[in-house]
DNA sequence: TCAAGTTTGTGTTGACAGGACAAGAACCTC
DNA sequence: GAGGTTCTTGTCCTGTCAACACAAACTTGA
């Protein structure tokens, strides 16, 4: 061991190793009915000029999450509190920072309808970027951050699955199909207006009726009903995103063969 | 900040704030058909004489899971290599150590079939203790402890459902019974065999028969299949665990109020 | 005023999965 | 053999869901 202060349950803090912990944003929000998350550019070496999540040290008499909300708003100006925040993972290869060992506790963030992506307010410069550009990996991006977000995004996705968190990405009043572009821009699919509908209605407490209609007038139709979150944190039934492990292919309407007998 | 080595972006490693960061393990196996986890004792104080997650410093050339590994190993006397070592999360409340700032990285792993709990290497002592018994808060734990053994419990709980890791409980070969008491064991619940049976044989390459069978001179009945862990990782449509949430009491056979017409 | 278009919401249908339960299969002991 | 135990398969029935049709409610334009 090499630390003779070292007590026989190999735990005395007052010999701790050189570690430096840090923590990490994965902040997504919907804009354009695209996923996006926000980043920042790197204003010093290495990987100067690249572009990383917000986030740097834990203080030391400061909450994970706290540091977390904290750097979240320093290095890129948000103001509005993330509607969900939540651990990630922790990332320690021992080399994923040149200069020496950093920890870094991964968090990921909804932020509701973030209006403009505002400037850094650290001197640094922050923006949104869409997921589907990050994942076509047209983007640099510092340390091992591309992979953090890479199971930041698996994450959501699949926690829309089985949780009722996509209402987080709404305004505090919407509609089903509002709800639904958002599990659209989440999983990049297209899910069936209908089946959709019947779904998140029929789940107990994940909606709430406040009576009101939308006002068509804006885009012809007809008007939605409004709804707001409910008290249901949980899906009891989940609601699959691409059927693609699907048994058989299960042709519907296998052709006719022959003429079809009245019934 | 009060920290003018600080570069902009806020990530200067060279004045970083002092905390420690340790990982800790918590390790399940199935003894005597009962979920147990793997425990020491504590020497030293505080907390000294209560029972706690093996765990210890994260050295400064090395990742965070051989880390977990070396601490099972150096604390419990543990030999054999964890079928499954995952990530469990990070908890780091500034006063979960009373001597300073420690954020410890958590890890839950599987170890099959561990004949005997070997007393500790490290003047410790090791030993293993159900998870019920755990769960009734009938053992002092120290620090948060407790707590992560919680999450770590209905983490593997719940990754039982979607997720082939129960045979990892088994020895190499195994049948289904020796399977499906896994799952009452982690679960605490009692499964109809039969529809078992159906379940993980039919899910896709959960299992392969290695075409032997059981020799049942041991204990009377039909001699199993014995079968070894397929290549999947995950089971396509979820075991449910307990339907709770059933959508209806879903009375079977409702007293047949007139004589069943043929039909 | 009415047709066409658009969006919202509901009905219908057929396939499938799974729980309750029964029963067959393959072995043991007595 | 009889009876018991365990493994394995079959049956029945119900709930869920995707596909798709269609009704409802609105707008716009002729």
């Amino acid at each position: 061991m090499g630390c003779d202060t070292k007590a026989p349950d190999g735990y005395d803090p007052r010999a701790y190793p050189p570690v430096a912990v840090t923590v990490d944003v994965v902040t997504f929000t919907i804009v354009d009915n695209q996923l996006q998350i926000l980043l920042v550019r790197r204003g010093q070496r290495p990987d100067k000029g690249l572009w990383a999540l917000p986030g740097g040290f834990v203080r030391e008499d400061e909450g994970l999450e706290a540091a977390a909300l904290r750097e979240l708003h320093e290095e890129t100006g948000v103001v509005a509190e993330p509607r969900h925040l939540e651990q990630l993972g922790t990332y320690g290869t021992p080399d994923r920072d040149p200069r020496m060992r950093v920890v870094t506790v991964a968090y990921w963030a909804i932020l509701a309808n973030l209006p403009e992506p505002k400037g850094g307010g650290d001197a640094a410069e922050a923006s949104l970027f869409s997921v589907v550009m990050v994942e076509a990996d047209a983007l640099k991006l510092a340390f091992d951050h591309g992979n953090i977000i890479k199971e930041a995004v698996e994450r959501v996705r699949s926690k829309l699955e089985y949780t009722t968190l996509a209402a987080q990405f709404c305004p505090p009043e919407f509609t089903v199909s509002q709800l639904r572009r958002v599990y659209e821009a989440v999983w990049n699919a297209r899910i069936d207006p209908g089946n959709f509908h019947r779904k998140v209605t029929t789940s107990p407490d994940f909606l709430r009726s406040t009576g009101g209609s939308t006002d068509p007038r804006a885009r012809g139709g007809r008007p939605a009903k409004i709804y707001s979150p409910g008290e249901a944190e949980y899906i009891s039934s989940p609601i699959m995103r691409s059927p693609s492990p699907r048994p058989t292919p299960r042709r519907r309407r296998p052709p006719p063969e022959q003429p079809k007998p009245p019934r």
